[in-house]
Order: structure tokens, then C-alpha cells, then sequence
DNA sequence: TGCTAACTGACGAACGTTCGTTAAGTTGGA
DNA sequence: TCCAACTTAACGAACGTTCGTCAGTTAGCA
């Protein structure tokens, strides 16, 4: 389907470049064609734009819910670092994740609102399955704590630091030491003594 | 000085449109001049972009450096939540630093080397000083681990998802539970027992 | 015969940049 | 003190290019 490589094309084009800072001549010339027939696929820049955020939201819902859907033991501790090594994979193996980040750390201007939706619907959806499971793991006494929120926005924190790390320069080794430190330091927070 | 208001104004659109989206004439007209103009000030629109770049840079620095430079109590509890206090005023005082996030998480292609090699010399120079720090409350056994790095990392781990939530939405709520969840759980895993 | 997807051609608008010019201000020597 | 030389800041006009978009047309396939 051309619709597919269009988008695939226009990904890695938003991705670098930004919405404002990707043309439409080159996502069509990535796939062969002139930019104006990209209007028999899509309604516009805004379309396809929004097409791809839509699937790259997709693709990371799916993929964290369907983490958290396998994962039912009573070890916190392989269960939240798995998690943290899939963030890494999803990352690493495709583009989607990087896309999401950009569009929603720094969203066109014009489309604000709508992309800020999409964050935090999301966002609830995570945090809420997330705190179910710290919940859980609270109850079985096996972390600290009495409410499941806090470590649950601390390990949030902690997916954020490495995703600012993945982000940042992608160098494999301060990566590793990063996650090391971060992780270390944060069982040890929530873990008894 | 009106290259100053020049800046000013560049700073506001490059970080709400970015490089490729904030253009030469809205600059111009936001401080009343023809986009003409701007070239009897600077040499074009990558000079005017590396300056306040640079600008940016050196307030953030100066301000992290400062505060350190201040800093020499054996409480490091006081002193790093200090910092993250001093990290969320940077970031809501002024656009400077917000300018700086966007800018080196995603810089604009044809300046992605420029640009991380600015990111690379002051993100050295704040380990460094951090890295010293926590090596003088280790060897004053106010906190726990037998080297400094794993904390120091940790802890702009910590910095990090702060400076996430500022990005994302900067809700007064969210930022300030999110801060005590993080700090919390961090000096939990660095404090003893 | 239709339908779809691709094409060509063209559109107005905006982009960053350069040019030559003007008006105002500063400087330096007679 | 006065005037000429120079500098500075801003301008209008235009440059070539690219942008996103629309209209009309053609080729291939069911």
C-alpha cells in the first residue's frame, strides 16, 4: 500500500525535521513520487501529520499495555526493569517512539490542543495500569510505601530520565550507566531495606 | 540596545516555533522593523540563532555553577532539593532555558554538530562539579555508595523528569507531586537506611 | 466504462537574502 | 565653529527558491 510508505516516508522526515521543518516534495520524493500526488492519499499536511501521531500513539499504548498485560508475577523488580529495557527497544528498533516524543514535547503550534489531548489520554492509561500493579506490589508487602502514587510517578521519572538520555545522544555506554545509577538508586528507594 | 530586542524576540518564536518555524519577519515585526533590518545586526538567520544559543547556554551555566559555587554544608538533602528548586525558577522565570531543552533535544539538522558540542562541554562541566560534591558526602558518610557517580547520575535522572513535567505540561499539581515523589524515593536510595 | 493513482502545470504566499538608498548621528581636521 | 567624510540603522524593492495546495489530464486496471 503507497499510503503506508508515504507515511513511513513522512515519519523519518517529521522525525528530523520537525512538522514545520519537513517538506512534502521530499516525503514524496523518499517514495518516488511528486508531492502533489500525495493529495490523492491524504487531505493535506495536516492529515497525513496527524495519520502518523496517531499511529505512533498507537504503537506505544499497544506495546506498554501489552507489556503490563504479560506481566503478572509478584517480582517488581524483573517486572519494572523489563519495562525499562522494552522503552529502550521501542526506541531503538523504530522511529515511532522518537516521533512521539518530538511532537509532543514540541508540537506545532497550530495543532497544540489536539496533540495535547492525545498525551493525556495516553498518559492516564499508563499511570492508571502502572499504579494498579504498584498497588499490588504494596499490598503484597513486597515494596515500601503507603500509597501506590508516589513510587509510581518516581518510576515514571525514571523512564523519563532515560528517555531524555536516548534522546539527548544515544551513546551506548553513558546509556547503560545512566539506566544503572537510576535504577539501582530507585530500588533501593522503594525496596526494603 | 536593539540587537538585544532582536534576541528577545527570536528567543520567543524559536521556542515556540522552533529553527525551521519561527521565520525573519515576525522576529522583525515583534520589535518593530522590517526583516531587512535584522541583517545590520547580525549576519543572517544562523548567526542570530547561534547567538542567542550561546546567550542560553551561558545563563544556565552561570546559574548552576553559581548556585553551586554557594553550596558547601554537609547537608546535601538541603542542597540538592535546592537545586531542583532553582532548576523549576530557571525554567518558569525565563524562556532561556526552555529555548535551550528544545534546541538540544532536537536541534535543526545543518547545526546538529555545533550544538552538541555545546550540549557536551557544559553537560561535563555540571557532572564534574556534581560528581565532587557527592564525593565529599561520601567520604563524610552523610550518604550511602562506594563511588560518586551512581548518585550523581541518579540524581540527574531526577533533574531530568523534572525538567520533563516542565516541558510536557507544566501543571502546578502534577510538577509538585511529581518532584516529592521523585525526591522522596531518590534520597531514599541514597540516604542511609 | 468507470475508478484510482499518478502525472503536469500553475497558483499565491512566504521564505531568507541581497541591493541600493536614505536619514540620522559621529568624528576629525581646517 | 563649521563642514565634509564616514558610520550606523533602517528602509523599499526585488531576487531566486520553496512552500502547500488546487485543477485538469493521462495511464492502467477492474
Amino acid at each position: 500500500m503507497k499510503s503506508n510508505e508515504i507515511k513511513e516516508a513522512a515519519l523519518k522526515y517529521f522525525t528530523i525535521h520537525g512538522y514545520e521543518g519537513a517538506s512534502l516534495s521530499q516525503i514524496a520524493e523518499e517514495v518516488g513520487l511528486k508531492k502533489q500526488s500525495i493529495y490523492a492519499h491524504f487531505k493535506g499536511k495536516d492529515d497525513l501529520f496527524l495519520q502518523v501521531l496517531r499511529d505512533a500513539k498507537e504503537a506505544e499504548l499497544s506495546s506498554k499495555l501489552h507489556y503490563f498485560s504479560k506481566v503478572d508475577s509478584q517480582n517488581p523488580e524483573k517486572d519494572l526493569y523489563g519495562f525499562l529495557q522494552l522503552v529502550i527497544d521501542l526506541f531503538q528498533k523504530n522511529e515511532l517512539l522518537r516521533f512521539w516524543l518530538r511532537m509532543t514535547f514540541f508540537p506545532p503550534a497550530h495543532l497544540r490542543n489536539e496533540i495535547g489531548e492525545e498525551v493525556a489520554d495516553i498518559e492516564a492509561k499508563v499511570q492508571s495500569v502502572l499504579e494498579g500493579k504498584f498497588q499490588d506490589w504494596i499490598d503484597a508487602k513486597v515494596i515500601v510505601h503507603d500509597i501506590a502514587k508516589t513510587p509510581t510517578l518516581a518510576f515514571v521519572g525514571v523512564v523519563d530520565s532515560i528517555l531524555i538520555e536516548l534522546v539527548y545522544v544515544n551513546d551506548e555506554k553513558r546509556l547503560k550507566d545512566k539506566l544503572e545509577a537510576c535504577w539501582s538508586v530507585f530500588w533501593r528507594g522503594i525496596s526494603h531495606s
